[in-house]
DNA sequence: CCCAATGGTGGGTGTCGACCTACTGAATCT
DNA sequence: AGATTCAGTAGGTCGACACCCACCATTGGG
């Protein structure tokens, strides 16, 4: 029995999308483990820190903000307002549109989740100094506006 | 109807957790889009750079390397056997391990999809200069030992 | 006033990855 | 030889995610 069978083979480590896809895995793994002890996915709290910076959003505009399929933003939503995070509000210009706010219980839920996912960040950022944080992230920052 | 809509809230992408799993999810799919068309999964990649960085494995040690379920290995190997790309032969001392080579229509098969990673990388790196692709490499690699 | 377009809703589909179980043939231990 | 462990295999489950279509209420244009 060979004795070194837990290295990752170097053909997938040198190349940077490797990494990228698989240590990006590896934080959205952990930080979904942490939200789902608060019986959240990660739709959720998109949505949440959506309607906490920018006020509230009709549910077509939420969808199109993060991304996704509008009919499945229903669902996110479904089960934010049964939370009592958020609020559904017949839009009286518009009465096809849903006005969606974020309530009290919403923001504080908003604070708790953005906890854990700081401390999910310290656990995978570990071996690197605050230094080296900051140029990931400026790094980051400026792939994630590029593409 | 307002005019900002395209904006991912300032909360997610002052984490780096977001960033990471977002662009990590990013260069995820998009490779595997590109390995599609040559018709195999980012598990099938793995396996042949396995094969071709350390030479053959038991099908149980390539689970142990990788980190996937043996049940799952088979199913790969059952692919790439299929494809002429690897091959299986019982291990003579132990017949109850099957030794999986690499072919060299399999190493071939390796250098193409490489080649597709690399296209892969380039996009989503575009936004950076070779210097600092070099500096996310080393930053990625850094965390990706340590965690 | 009728018709087309729009926002929201419910339901269903397909893929993918991770996992789990039962079974086989072979090796190993006693 | 018998019992136990181990490698591989076949099969199914489950949750997450993305996507799609049909339907309803409402709106706005001709």
């Amino acid at each position: 029995m060979s004795v070194s069978e837990n290295e990752t083979p170097p053909s997938l480590t040198a190349l940077t999308t490797y990494l990228l896809s698989k240590v990006g895995k590896s934080a959205r793994t952990r930080l979904a483990e942490r939200l789902a002890d608060h019986g959240v996915r990660l739709w959720h709290m998109a949505v949440l820190a959506a309607l906490a910076d920018f006020g509230p959003h009709a549910q077509r505009d939420l969808a199109a903000r993060l991304g996704i399929d509008p009919s499945d933003v229903v669902k996110v939503i479904d089960e934010l307002a049964r939370a009592g995070q958020v609020e559904r509000n017949r839009d009286t210009a518009d009465r096809r549109r849903v006005s969606v706010t974020l309530t009290p219980a919403g923001r504080a839920a908003l604070t708790a989740l953005t906890a854990e996912a700081t401390a999910v960040q310290d656990a995978v950022l570990a071996p690197l100094t605050e230094q080296e944080r900051v140029q990931l992230h400026t790094l980051l920052t400026r792939i994630h506006r590029g593409g």
